[in-house]
DNA sequence: GAATGTCGTTCGAAATACCGAACACTCCGG
DNA sequence: CCGGAGTGTTCGGTATTTCGAACGACATTC
């Protein structure tokens, strides 16, 4: 896939830095990515000459993420079906069932929520929006996982290394990961239990677009003192009329 | 302030390119920005790579946005008290006068939309948000030019040089441009009818955070047809009590 | 107030990323 | 079936960027 080019790889990295920090100066930067001093001066400057990042007000060595970054995410959003069908049918499945609904994508082995809709805040707009998880901690993210082929699992999970996990129950190893995913795959939808946080639970279906291929998944997370066998049967039928809905939204046809 | 970086530069240009045109291709690109094919192919690669970019499904050699421009949007959105204050306010405010509510943040000589709210779609969350447009030819621009200092007016705007128009309104000159933000200045509230589109009068006020200092702006924008001078009055009061309300979630004291 | 450490900024030699040239492949029209 | 245009891919010399060293400004400590 031809050569990479460093300079924009450490733009990037500087970059994502601020999304785990609000504020950075330059020397947390080097001491955070090990980047030369001069360079990382570099980087930033150009950085904030086309506004992706700013200058905190009152302090001019101190920065934060800029509109520029801002810019770019709404263009995504916009051109995204995904983003915008996704968000009204996330908020009829919220509304019917009075639980969090989300809809995410994968990005390598982990997934991006593109929308949420909370039933008691209808409009929680901007919130765990775009936040990134790791895919095999979550029910979406086992959803999605399902639906690729052996060879790129293989790629994103070698066999022996194992797993970040999020919470004692989180799946640890890639053989685990296979037979829950063969598990998914029989049943077409995906279910997680205090995986990927310990007081919730979670149920997630596909959603495919107009070629057919599986883009997303939708899911419906609710606390586990609201949560039963026979709940969790109701909310996997909800959420599977969910991804339907938006499938069909996205142009597939059933 | 330093150099710059050209890599990062063209990187970043490419990644524009992509808010004007949904999908391209490496030729494509090309021709648009004029970097040799070679390096366009490794800039294209790196993005990819970091999944700024994607190639689209079924024509892997055209590309759109990825969700890494997805993810930054997000964090800066999530970071800016703004963007989350911004759009309750905004529904609010869209709720009492059943017209379009903006928020507005100034970038260079341009605005960025950061919150929206249309009384008839109340969650129409991604819409025009992100949406960049000449500050000279908005109410909430030039409320905001109408803040800065004359100096920093005089890089912007330099005399001689024409501005752009989006309608016959628009204000033409830079001379042209001072009187009227002197007139700003006086009152409190801008005022713009069709110099931003041939069919919507618009009328914004100014939002300040913590320090005092005005980040951004709120406008109310109206189709001339239920535009008076009676309503202009009511909206300018109502948007400067929402810009009011805003101010003071941001930690502004009055 | 001298001394020490941290950090922003400048500058030029050394390293390396950039880009042109060449090749390979696909798609068309003849 | 052939030829040409358009595009993806490879590779190496050189123009460019990178990064260390040096300096100055500022803060903090003794």
């Amino acid at each position: 896939m031809g050569r990479s080019v460093p300079a924009v790889m450490r733009a990037l990295d500087i970059l994502e830095l601020f999304g785990t920090k609000e504020e950075l100066s330059i020397p947390e930067i080097h001491a955070q990515l090990g980047f030369p001093r001069t360079s990382v001066h570099e980087l930033v400057g150009t950085l904030v000459e086309r506004s992706y990042l700013t200058p905190v007000p009152g302090q001019p060595h101190r920065f934060r993420l800029g509109v520029g970054a801002f810019h770019l995410g709404a263009a995504y959003a916009e051109r995204m079906d995904l983003t915008r069908e996704g968000q009204t049918v996330a908020a009829e499945v919220a509304a019917a069932c009075d639980e969090t609904v989300h809809v995410a994508v994968l990005d390598g082995s982990s997934v991006v929520y593109v929308a949420k809709a909370d039933s008691t805040h209808p409009v929680r707009m901007v919130s765990a929006v775009g936040r990134r998880l790791p895919a095999h901690c979550t029910a979406v993210g086992l959803m999605l996982l399902a639906a690729l082929e052996d060879n790129r699992l293989d790629e994103l999970f070698p066999i022996g290394r194992n797993l970040p996990a999020l919470t004692e129950r989180s799946i640890a190893s890639p053989e685990q990961l296979r037979t829950r995913l063969a598990r998914i795959r029989g049943r077409g939808i995906a279910e997680e239990f205090c995986e990927s946080n310990e007081a919730v639970a979670c149920v997630a279906a596909p959603v495919a677009d107009r070629s057919g291929r599986i883009v997303a998944a939708m899911s419906i997370s609710v606390p586990t003192m609201r949560w039963s066998r026979k709940r969790a049967g109701e909310l996997a039928e909800l959420v599977a009329q969910g991804a339907v809905s938006l499938s069909t939204r996205l142009g597939h046809r059933g």
